[in-house]
DNA sequence: CTGGTTGCAAACACTTTGCATGTCG
DNA sequence: CGACATGCAAAGTGTTTGCAACCAG
């Protein structure tokens, strides 16, 4: 319980199982794409997934396949207080893996947290070190009007 | 308790005083924008601002306005997952004022939540006529290592 | 073969900055 | 008067798009 880093990079072979099931064509940027995306243990952003790949593709390449991979639901956009979206994969394993993260204001470092209360998150937060901590919350969804 | 929208629009007077409190000068475009941010209860995009104020002053003088107002902490900037950023007042009476919001994907409405409890929030937001909602909290702070 | 995919360059949206001018205190 | 604030235009980011060449199925 508590913090722990979840960390599965896919071979190529699964990941080509991953872009199968999904009905993605298996090219060879979209393929390492993926593996790249998996295997990180933090969030990435389009230009460091572009950088991983060593621009072996282009970046335009990789904002179109993170489109594609968000469109179906491979990868969760996070919003992280910076000028640019970060990208990880959703472990589609038992259930849609709920977490969270925290960041260094100062060092940009991310780390997951697991559970998901707001009590034990503070507890959690406070044992990694993190100080001068603020958290935000926001929900969206379909509103009354909305909701059809 | 539960929802309430939190709404104090200024008067011009009150707008003078806070940034004389604040050792901002009281130019004819700061208090506009301070009024303006005050009289809306929702968070606000930098070219609404521009708009609200019917562009009596540059777009970027209220991007530096914005800046100043976070700086000295009379504005919270919130991210809602759109391509830019909005603002609202932080209401610095009894203590500050922690609340968060829901937006609708659809249509873009927001709406502010004041209690802070997972589950009251899910609750809450169920009672608005919310469906299909998603939220995501994160953390920021300093870490270990930066945390001098 | 044919539709999806790519690279490239150009376009976009939001935000920041440089500089000359204008205003507040 | 001097410091700060402004308008304007230009530059900077991150992201999206049009198009022709290309590749997977």
């Amino acid at each position: 319980m508590g913090i722990k880093c979840c960390h599965s990079p896919l071979t190529e072979a699964a990941a080509r199982e991953i872009l199968e099931q999904n009905g993605i064509n298996k090219t060879k940027g979209k393929v390492e794409i993926l593996c790249a995306i998996s295997r990180t243990n933090r969030p990435l952003s389009v230009s460091e997934i572009h950088e991983l790949l060593e621009r072996a593709c282009d970046l335009s390449t990789v904002f179109r396949t993170i489109t594609q991979f968000k469109e179906k639901n491979l990868i969760r956009e996070l919003n992280l207080d910076e000028a640019f979206a970060r990208y990880e994969l959703i472990h589609s394993a038992p259930v849609s893996h709920h977490h969270h993260h925290v960041r260094c204001r100062h060092c940009g470092d991310i780390q997951n947290i697991e559970d998901c209360d707001l009590a034990v998150f503070e507890r959690a937060i406070a044992r990694l070190g993190f100080t001068e901590t603020e958290h935000r919350l926001e929900f969206t969804g379909l509103c009354a009007k909305c909701g059809k």
